[in-house]
RNA sequence: GCGCCCAUAGCUCAGCUGGAUAGAGCAACGGACUUCUAAUCCGUAGGUCGAAGGUUCGAAUCCUUCUGGGCGUGCCA
């Protein structure tokens, strides 16, 4: 059901004597703010009578005279400057509702516009731990999948995995020079992710060894110049007084900044220092920074030894990840990741050359577009190939193998001009015919406003992210008294199941519930708290209905079933609680259509929030169990059913899961 | 230097293609429990929508300038 759509083709036809572009005016039909001014308002009187010459309350009544919604509202009224007022007729509402209820797809209904959509997202790097910043792209892009494929289009999701980089020269210096044998014998997994740490540990080591006095000089350096340019504010004209401050307040973020960095550096410093085995592998690894390219150069140039070890390691490194997926409930359709493209990277560049669109420019191959400084290299002066080019190889295999109509990458949105460059460079190869989208994400921040970060210094861990979700959800929902509460009492296994809901669903919930493209900050403490817009609060919403299902000896299917057999007469919304839900619930299908255009689940996730508070006023007005009457009773839960189907279905479409008690 | 993005209540954030008095949550304060799950609900307080211009019947939203911040900016991804 999409109500604003209706409304809309209806305006459009009243108005089709007043404008050529009668369609255009009827879009600006659009939900009132406050309920007095009843449901929808049509703002087109005030623009049509201005270009009409008339008074727009004039237009407003001409409009009204001739809009047709006896079947659906009551009698429009005139507002305000020409407000035309729509208030839905509370029969319309409760008859559509209960039509819903007996439909297996919420009232939502399947696109006449089907189109292939080839989904890019979560694209983590092997060998290397996932951190929160996989986050965002992975839960954005699962979302958007279950959204696009419920509406009816055609989704195929490919995780780009990066497998052929850096860090997989890292692994295989390890297994050569780090391996425990018997650990790897008996769980894999964790000796690789050890050894790579150990390598990353030695690498930073060295490297910060080198950097760290020059980041002091630099520090110290800035003290200085910070102490010069107070001086100079002080003495300076009041005429150039504000300028000399800002220069000083540059200055001293500058020089925190350098301060900063030259902390990280010693901290990795001592990371290897304070650990007597670090310290004599790093003695014994003076090079290795140098080896690892040379590992990785090798593996690219099709060594034999070391194109075996990645063949072996490999599927450990997809167990680690499928691990994650697997607590995610994420799935991808083709898991093609950077290596995949190898052996067509020369062809892309070779083409790129023949077209005249590349040209070699200080001893790399770059391609120079219109509107940007710096060109696209495709390839690096020693040989090597960059992402870009893989990109558009990855482009190009899946334009002539999926023939998608449009593709969306959910990538981090540092990443904005890459993709304008990438698909500029596509349109001049001509390979970008399908619709190209970066669907890009802000950073996850902690509480100072920092990119969120463990106490080492790097990302903070996406598996320990999880763990302490679960824990903390564990904690809040499962406590003793809270499991006492319920009738029987939660048992161990079920409270198990709980957290691990509400505990993965938080993170999700927390991210999705976010502008995709604002940053956020990161708080456990809120996202898995019962009070407020958190995935608990919404879950807990959906679990007290089925407690009131559970109360009434019903279920969702037999209250379906019932409402399949009635056709429309199973609710009436004479309570301004229960007709305040229902019109909520009937805007799923025009809020995900919403969601669709602007790729931004956090229209779903308000959505949601809306609907489990509304659930909380309607029991505080309206008695279920309680109420006066059996009609009315069966009424109500009809309407807590409908809404109950809508919250999980509405969860499921973000990767969120529910439970019947809570 | 150039480019992209951001600035809304004490805090965290919404605010759709311009629409009526700018919203929600948290925190604060005041109410409502012999519970259909009070894990809730109701109410109060809190805002020059960074600043100044402009377009418009009408601007948080569009345009310009300024201020403050983030990010990117030729061989990482």
């Amino acid at each position: 059901m999409q109500i604003q759509a209706l409304l809309r083709k209806r305006l459009a036809d009243a108005l089709e004597t007043f404008s050529a572009e009668a369609a255009e005016f009827a879009s600006m039909v659009r939900p009132t703010q406050d309920p007095k001014f009843g449901d929808f308002q049509a703002n087109c009187a005030m623009p049509l009578g201005k270009q009409l010459g008339k008074p727009p309350r004039e237009v407003a009544a001409e409009i009204v005279a001739k809009l047709d919604v006896e079947d659906l509202c009551e009698p429009p009224s005139i507002a305000g400057p020409g407000f035309i007022n729509l208030r839905l007729r509370e029969d319309w509402i409760a008859a559509i509702a209960s039509q819903t209820l007996s439909d297996d797809r919420c009232g939502v209904q399947p696109t006449a516009d089907r189109k292939r959509f080839l989904l890019d997202y979560s694209s983590p790097n092997v060998a290397k731990p996932m951190h929160v910043g996989h986050i965002r792209s992975t839960v954005i892009g699962d979302s958007l999948t279950r959204i696009l494929r419920f509406l009816g289009h055609e989704t195929i999701t490919d995780n780009h995995l990066g497998d052929w980089g850096t860090q997989f020269g890292m692994v295989i210096y390890g297994y050569r020079n780090f391996l425990n044998a018997d650990a790897f014998q008996r769980e894999p997994v964790p000796e690789l992710l050890r050894i790579y740490q150990i390598v990353n540990a030695l690498i930073d080591y060295r490297k910060a060894l080198g950097s760290v006095g020059e980041a002091k000089r630099r520090a110290e350096a800035m003290e200085a110049d910070i102490k010069e340019a107070r001086a100079a504010a002080e003495a300076a004209a009041p005429a150039e007084a504000k300028k000399a401050h800002k220069a000083v307040a540059a200055l001293e973020r500058r020089s925190r900044a350098a301060a900063e960095e030259v902390e990280a550096l010693q901290t990795k410093i001592r990371a290897v220092e304070d650990d007597p085995e670090l310290r004599t592998l790093a003695e014994q690894h003076p090079q290795i920074a140098v080896a690892v390219l040379e590992e990785t150069a090798k593996l690219h140039a099709g060594d034999e030894e070391n194109l075996r070890l990645w063949k072996q390691l490999l599927p450990y490194c997809m167990d680690e990840i499928n691990r994650v997926y697997e607590r995610l409930d994420i799935r991808f359709d083709h898991t093609l990741g950077e290596s995949f493209y190898h052996a067509m990277l020369p062809g892309v560049v070779e083409q790129l050359r023949a077209r005249g669109l590349a040209a070699e420019s200080e001893g790399a191959v770059c391609v120079f577009l219109e509107g940007f400084d710096a060109p696209m290299i495709v390839q690096k002066q020693d040989g090597a190939y960059l992402y870009a080019t893989t990109d558009l190889a990855t482009l190009e295999y899946r334009r002539e193998t999926f023939r998608p109509d449009e593709i969306l990458y959910v990538v981090d949105f540092r990443q904005g001009d890459h993709f304008k460059k990438l698909f500029a460079a596509a349109a001049q190869l001509g390979i970008a015919d399908a619709k190209l989208v970066h669907v890009s994400f802000g950073t996850v921040l902690d509480q100072a406003g920092r990119p969120l970060k463990t106490r080492s210094g790097t990302l903070a861990g996406l598996v320990g992210l999880l763990d302490d979700a679960v824990a903390r959800a564990y904690e809040v929902v499962c406590s003793s008294e809270q499991a006492e509460r319920l009738n029987p009492p939660l048992s161990e296994q079920e409270k198990r199941e709980i957290a691990d809901c509400v505990g993965i669903g938080a993170i999700k919930y927390a991210d999705l519930a976010h502008h995709r493209t604002s940053d956020y900050k990161f708080s456990l403490e809120k996202m898995v708290s019962l009070d407020g817009n958190t995935a608990a609060y919404v879950q807990y919403a959906y679990a007290r209905v089925q407690g009131i299902l559970r109360g009434a000896e019903t279920s969702e299917a037999e209250i379906c079933a019932r409402a399949e057999k009635k056709k429309d007469r199973v609710m009436v919304a004479g309570q301004p609680a229960e007709r305040s839900l229902l019109l909520s619930l009937l805007q799923f299908e025009e809020v995900l259509q919403q969601v669709r255009e602007e790729y931004a689940p956090n229209l779903l996730v308000d959505f949601l929030y809306d609907i489990a508070k509304k659930l909380a006023v309607m029991y505080e007005q309206c008695p279920v169990l309680k109420a006066e009457d059996a009609e009315t009773r069966a009424s109500r839960l009809a309407i807590v059913t409908l809404a109950a189907r809508i919250l999980r279905q509405g969860l499921q479409l973000l990767g969120i899961g529910v439970v019947p008690r809570m």
